[in-house]
DNA sequence: TGCGTGACTTGAC
DNA sequence: CGTCAAGCCACGC
């Protein structure tokens, strides 16, 4: 797993529960600082066993459409992660922060 | 070897 | 605050 590919979903199975992370931020771990879409296209992969809801965008939204998103929100609800007023998750309060 | 594509990001208007 | 465009990276054909 020596590969970017499988650097990337290495990072994201090291999110612990109740944390998320942005596509960004995991570019950024990896030294790819302007690789954020590559983590998203590692990540349409979604190995089984993946914690793939807890990479949220910079914005703090899922980037998903229609039910997977729904989805995604519903088990980061379930690990306590919660989205304010305006529908956004707050990431000071919840992004991982041993990345 | 080269081009298109995508679960992104950031800076202008 | 919403929309648009350009930059960037890896993979498949």
């Amino acid at each position: 797993m020596s590969s970017t590919f499988g650097r990337i979903h290495a990072t994201v199975a090291r999110i612990p529960p109740g944390c998320v992370a942005t596509y960004g931020d995991i570019a950024l771990h990896l030294g790819m600082p302007h690789g954020a879409r590559t983590v998203g296209w590692a990540m349409r992969q979604c190995p089984q066993g993946l914690p793939w809801h807890r990479v949220i965008n910079a914005e703090g939204k899922s980037s998903l459409r229609g039910k997977s998103r729904e989805r995604q929100y519903t088990l980061l609800a379930q690990e306590g992660v919660v989205t304010d007023r305006r529908g956004r998750i707050d990431l000071e309060q919840y992004r991982w922060q041993e990345i």
